[in-house]
RNA sequence: GCCGGGAUGGCGGAACUGGUAGACGCAGGGGACUUAAAAUCCCCCGGUGGUGACACUGUGCCGGUUCGACUCCGGCUCUCGGUACCA
């Protein structure tokens, strides 16, 4: 049939020109499409300049899913676009004296091309970049909506501010006291900045959590997290001689009984009023202050404390509760005070034992016997000295003792959310910017609809300090749109997040340039049906997407009701690409760089290695060896089509072909099940690997064998499509397909192919395997038995042994249960 | 501490809904071809015992349910990821 070897390099760029001709990426948008769309997207992009092989896995995934579902009959939308603006690029701008407009579209340019040379089946006809007017002014325009509903908004606050990289961070920015993108530590600043309420959203984004089942429970599991609800009491303790209150919140008010001692941090107005007149407390202050500036080993930091010399009334007993401050109270958090009871909290406890306060048990368990002599008793239970509270369970007295504080006007029920409004101002210049005029009479100005988008000038040269934004007049100097009077831009931008918390809506509507997206083609294609990326966005972009798709939903841009909640139905989280057991990165040298993979092997092998070498979800170890593997695999299948049409001398087995024709089909439905459950690629590609050797060690001696021999070669090579588009659209080629394989129809399972005459029934006893017999695969359990019975290796097994049971699993085994005579 | 994963040969990993553990690949061993090497092809490859057919044993540990457990239940150990003086 064909004498010419696997040459990779020239069917890629073969295939891939035809593609692009044939325009089989496409998304349509035709009406009379009637086929059922799906929407599959990998995270965008970054265009630092260089693929690597974390991306080329990522595409690599996605671009099975989306091509194996086109194959699978559906209108697939599957975009691609770029993350254009950051902090990189100003680096870089640093670093070589150019704008950072000019780096990004040249990495743009660059990444495209490697992209492309995957032979990644994108919808290029919808890309978009971040970085330009036309994306940026939606998200403008919504920024001003939103401060007409009052969800945006500038305030002065305690903000965290990393140097290096001068600007404010979100909360989700800062891991472990450190910036996320640079690594040093942030500090504290007092600064006014643009927040959006996501905090009005807390809840609903909590409960539907429930919704997501297509999402790991991991990446569900750290949004609650985050999100922390927690539900209790705040409660009000009279400050003694006083009329002020300090006021606290708990999530154990059922203990409140057990109170013997108030804390608050250190930057509590009480701690701070009691120091004034007291130099050791001031001290002590002060160094609470700058152990929290350090944010270092928050965890193992001795608690510390002193007393304010103060005391409050407890609002039960009115009993004097002494108050102290301790190191270990978070301004932050509540209300930046706790009521202690150390009988029941084991940070009390300690704390209690340290300083040697008091500690009065108020819960027991349902025996009656716990004690905190040791230890806090931390668990719920019953209530003792509590007066007329004593004998509830603690679930019942949270109620009762909540209701009485109400009664009282001593407290009353309350959540508490970990979450923060997100903080969305940089102080940075290659970012959006945001759409805000400062008038000196009129305040803070939205600018008008008219008037967008507020352009980023691309030819400015940022120095690593202060924005160059600020110090260009032609962007700072603008007429208020309100009064007309001479007044100043906002300088500050966007945090990048922005943009990537609404770019799969925008894909929907490529068309679309009148609004930020068309409500039929959000119907039309949204939720995106399949997202992959990276775990590290579980907290930060992925939480972001849910709250700023609800929030166009809430300005009205799409029907909630038609389109849903949640903006991604489905998420795979890929694993890593490790090099010798830790993650490939540029910084410590231990990258595969994938033009040379791609130069070597061809982009196909790439990429049926990366689906071959572990599941999507795990970290994938990087071998030269497995790559060899893949690339062998591909040469095997080429040179085993060269049988197709043959016939070889010797006699035929009907039995053999027959078997053949079973396993192709058995095959079928093994890797179309791999597919399906969670995209298990690896999976799939080892039964094609089986039925590749099936193929390989079959030989057709007469036209039958020659018929199904091709069907078999035409099923492995139309399954390969999605992995290896180019190869199997070349061997479809060979092969005659009708239609271009990646575009070919899914193969069907023929059920008749899969009955079988006759079976290898396992033989067990006592649940051991005992031995096989070939028998018909409706045989009944008597009949089983007397063959049984008959064979012998099987059947001295059972001399002297009494047969209590017989279980038979059809089509599967027999197992004899048996007691000794 | 809490939350969520994971633990199966030398390695990456398979095993449908509880039904032959180790598919597929990598590495390794042996052989064929070759003057030789590479490539390719064939065979073997969890452990122990046995020349062998075969037997025993084996999925982190201890126990349980079941005719039968990698799979289900209870209790642990280790490990990875996330998170926290969160009141």
């Amino acid at each position: 049939m064909s004498e010419e070897i696997y040459s990779p390099q020239f069917i890629e760029e073969k295939w891939q020109r035809h593609w692009q001709a044939s325009g089989i990426d496409i998304a349509s948008e035709e009406v009379g499409d009637a086929r059922e769309t799906y929407y599959c997207l990998e995270m965008f992009p970054y265009p630092s300049g260089n693929l690597h092989m974390g991306h080329v896995r990522n595409y690599c995934l996605g671009d099975a899913v989306a091509r194996y579902k086109r194959m699978q009959g559906f209108n697939v939308l599957h975009p691609i676009g770029w993350d254009a603006f950051g902090l990189p690029a100003e680096n870089a701008a640093i670093k070589h004296g150019k704008p950072p407009a000019e780096w990004t579209y040249a990495n743009i340019e660059q990444m495209q091309v490697q992209l492309k040379r995957l032979g990644l089946s994108y919808d290029w006809s919808r890309e978009i970049a971040t970085c330009k007017p036309e994306y940026y002014r939606w998200e403008q325009w919504m920024f001003t909506k939103l401060m007409e509903k009052g969800l945006a908004y500038r305030k002065e606050a305690e903000v965290n501010w990393c140097d290096p990289c001068h600007t404010v961070l979100a909360n989700e920015q800062v891991e472990d006291g450190v910036c996320w993108r640079c690594d040093t530590p942030v500090h504290k600043k007092n600064l006014a900045q643009w927040f959006i309420k996501i905090t009005d959203y807390a809840d609903e984004l909590l409960n539907d959590l429930d919704q997501l089942k297509g999402w790991p429970d991991k990446v569900v599991g750290m949004q609650r997290n985050w999100i922390g609800k927690s539900s209790g009491a705040e409660v009000s303790f009279q400050v003694e001689g006083s009329n002020e209150t300090l006021d606290i919140f708990t999530t154990r008010p059922d203990t409140l009984m057990g109170v013997t001692y108030m804390a608050v941090a250190a930057a509590h107005p009480l701690a701070i009023k009691a120091a004034e007149n007291n130099a050791e407390l001031a001290d002590f202050l002060e160094e609470c202050s700058v152990i929290s500036t350090k944010e270092a080993d928050v965890a193992t930091m001795e608690k510390k404390g002193m007393p304010l010399g103060i005391h409050t009334i407890h609002p039960v007993s009115g009993e004097a509760v002494p108050v102290w401050v301790a190191n270990f109270v978070l301004m932050s958090y509540g209300t930046g005070a706790v009521m202690s009871v150390p009988a029941h909290d084991e940070r009390d406890y300690d704390f209690a034992k340290k300083y040697a306060l008091n500690i009065k048990q108020v819960i027991t368990n349902a025996a009656g016997d716990a004690n905190v002599s040791e230890a806090a008793f931390t668990d719920p239970g019953v209530l003792i000295n509590s007066g007329e509270f004593d004998g509830l369970k603690s679930g019942k007295a949270k109620k009762a003792i909540t209701y009485w504080l109400t009664t009282q006007c001593k407290g009353e029920e309350r959540t508490q959310f970990r979450l923060r409004d997100w903080l969305v101002s940089r102080q940075r210049y290659w970012g959006t910017p945001i759409p805000v005029i400062h008038c000196e009479n009129c305040g803070t100005v939205a600018v008008p609809e008219q008037d967008l988008p507020v352009v980023l000038p691309e030819h400015l040269q940022p120095t690593g300090g202060a924005s160059p934004l600020a110090d260009c007049e032609e962007f700072v100097n603008v007429d208020c749109p309100q009064c007309g009077k001479a007044a100043k831009r906002e300088t500050d931008t966007f945090d990048t997040f922005m943009e990537s918390s609404w770019y799969m809506n925008s894909y929907t509507s490529a068309n679309c340039d009148t609004a930020m997206v068309d409500g039929a083609s959000m119907e039309k294609w949204a939720p995106v049906d399949q997202y992959i990326g990276g775990v590290e966005h579980a907290v930060l972009h992925l939480l972001y997407a849910r709250f700023y798709h609800r929030l166009m939903r809430d300005v009205g841009l799409f029907d909630g009701d038609k389109v849903g909640s949640e903006p991604f139905k489905n998420l795979l989280t890929q694993g890593m690409v490790l090099l010798d057991g830790t993650k490939m990165s540029k910084s410590k040298g231990n990258t595969v760089d994938p033009k040379d993979i791609i130069q070597k092997y061809g982009a196909d092998t790439a990429r049926l290695f990366t689906l071959f070498a572990a599941p999507p979800e795990r970290d994938l170890e990087w071998s030269d060896k497995g790559v060899e593997g893949a690339s062998r695999f591909l040469h095997r299948v080429w040179v085993l089509l060269d049988k197709v049409g043959q016939t070889y001398p010797g006699q035929a087995d009907s039995k053999v072909t027959k078997t053949l024709r079973r396993a192709i089909h058995t095959h079928i439905q093994r890797v179309t099940h791999a597919f399906e459950q969670g995209f298990a690629f690896n999976v799939a590609i080892a039964a094609m690997m089986e039925l590749s050797n099936a193929l390989n060690a079959f030989d057709a001696h007469d036209e039958e064998g020659k018929a199904v021999f091709e069907e078999g070669a035409n099923a492995l090579i139309t399954m390969l499509a999605p992995l290896v588009p180019h190869f199997a659209c070349e061997c479809g080629e060979r092969l005659g397909f009708e239609t271009v394989a990646v575009m070919s129809a899914w193969p069907k399972v023929d059920a008749s192919a899969l009955i079988q005459d006759e079976i290898n029934l396992v033989v067990q006893i006592q649940g051991k395997k005992r031995g096989e017999i070939a028998v018909s695969p409706n045989i009944n359990q008597d009949e089983a038995m007397e063959i049984v019975q008959n064979t012998e290796s099987i059947s001295k097994w059972l001399e002297g042994q009494q047969i209590v049971k017989v279980i038979l699993v059809k089509g599967r085994l027999l197992n004899i249960v048996v007691k000794p005579a």
